[in-house]
DNA sequence: CATGAATGAGCCTTCATTCAT
DNA sequence: AATGAATGAAGGCTCATTCAT
């Protein structure tokens, strides 16, 4: 319709669209003709880029977990609190925003039906921890692992109802204290 | 299949079912008629004891929260690591059902959608999470909120992912000591 | 229930309701829900007085049609305008009730559906009419007829639409001399 | 089936269809999916072009009631006996067809439905008559507003059973001459 | 690439009817 | 007689998906 939506530019039209309606509607309420609209395309348009519905909730859970964010502090090479800091931070900026807040929620509930998803969600809870783990505490250990559980559950917690009595800096910091208090 | 029932009993039947279906499959991508047959009756008789398959979600979503052991934790008048305790069990011994755990994902979501299940979830992280922070800390302080998310937030990441090498009583004592190390 | 509620005092108090609930919502968008509570008897003795929703729709239908009063005038032997007269008074009295009159509407669409109704329709329509035409005019003519068929349609007219500046008798005495004037 | 056709086409067979329908089974009896086959289109395409059956049960309705018939008549500019042959024509023209014969009767029992119906007969009864009134014998009487009820009675009872002995022609003559002959 | 008419499966819900009590 | 729980068929409608244009 206009010169200037090149492919990229109109999948990416979509997706965010799809962010936006499947955070108010959830995945599976939300109707592909009102993220049609949303993104200012034609129904027909979304399976053009998406095989099918599935194929865009995937695209949009994924990005609605907090993968990237603990990958990128972990290749940092950030050690001890600086790097449960880093991690800190970049749930903070991510998840202020409430479609992502509100995404998070949907995304975790797809995992009874979508394997891609379960194993995202397997690797964040699991390998990812241990790793974030050994960097803060040096070592394998039952406690620290423990204690990395806190830490991520603790920032979830926050994000979704945030407090309004405690600022994001605020909590972080405590949290990290608590958590690295052992 | 005809003839009168107790009618709590039936009633209690048709929760039972939806809970193990709506745990497969979500609330939205189960058909009622599932849970009729699942329930062993007819898939009118469910809109007989609920006005609408909302209803229906929502008495579901309602039971799969914890707020109901928090508040016999609470109720109990425990204090300090004790009233943890009271709630780390509660916890582990609700969310041990795969069911029970599924539900809990799926409702956390349904937040956005019915007010209902919105309100349940304010009492839960804010009103308890402070009550139940002055009972472990004596008095109301920032730190004692963040710990206590903390310690929510690191039991629902272990009920979500159960870690094979971490027994339940292994993980709730160290995370009961983690958060009130400080 | 009550004492006094014997058979045929039921079975009437249903038909009176079946009455009020089908001219608001038209036999067919009436629920026998709605005509049992508003009887104050259960769902399930309709069905014991009634064999089918539609045994009763045929037997409110019959009462909304005007045959009785054409008959009990041309029984008691009036002629000339004496007996249009008798005719336009049994009708002004019974279809002044808006239940009767509504149902009146709704029993005509159903000519297409039953032949009951549409024979007694048919009696109505013709025969009656016919006969009702020598007693005013004396003997058989296309214009005796004719006349009968404005004098009936011209009574349904002022019947469902009453137009606030013409009262009954006036209507009935106009249309009287209006179709005598041949 | 698969493919477009000229949009209008589509939805003026829809209607054409839903007027066969609706006329045999009545509006409430006939089921949507008997429409779609009677003209020849998927279920699913109906809901495209009206937003409910109900919209289409309106539509049809509007069609079925003889409103423009008397606007034309009445914009034509005829006065005195002419204006009564222009609308006894249009009746005998529009009703000759069976369909449209039924579909009248079904109509009129929708006014306690829907507001939109009871507006339309509303002005059909009302203002339509005293001005088609007017035309005809000069000024607004109360004689003329009841002669003007015979007539479209008398015509509505022609409609609803066409009696074998009396011709269209014969039945419009003498019933004006019945009713000019005040 | 882009559109939106067309399809059809499937869902929630209503409702007449039955029948154990 | 009377109740209301239970049934099952059927209906209106939504919606993901396809495809001619």
């Amino acid at each position: 319709m206009i010169g200037y939506k090149e492919k990229e530019l109109v999948k990416e039209r979509i997706i965010l669209a799809a962010m936006r309606v499947f955070s108010r509607y959830g995945f599976f309420k939300a109707p592909v003709h009102l993220i049609a609209k949303e993104a200012g395309v034609s129904k027909g348009l979304i399976f053009w880029y998406f095989r099918s519905k599935q194929e865009l909730i995937i695209e949009v859970a994924k990005r609605s977990l907090p993968l990237e964010i603990i990958d990128s502090c972990l290749e940092s090479g950030l050690n001890g609190k600086k790097i449960l800091e880093c991690i800190g931070k970049g749930y903070m900026k991510k998840y202020k925003n409430p479609v992502q807040r509100s995404l998070l929620l949907h995304t975790m509930s797809l995992e009874s039906l979508y394997k891609e998803i379960a194993e995202k969600m397997n690797s964040l809870c699991e390998e990812k921890t241990s790793e974030v783990a050994e960097r803060v505490f040096g070592k394998s250990s039952i406690k620290g692992k423990v204690a990395l559980r806190a830490f991520f559950g603790g920032l979830m917690c926050y994000i979704l109802r945030r407090p309004k009595d405690i600022p994001e800096e605020t909590f972080v910091k405590n949290l990290i204290d608590i958590i690295t208090c052992i």
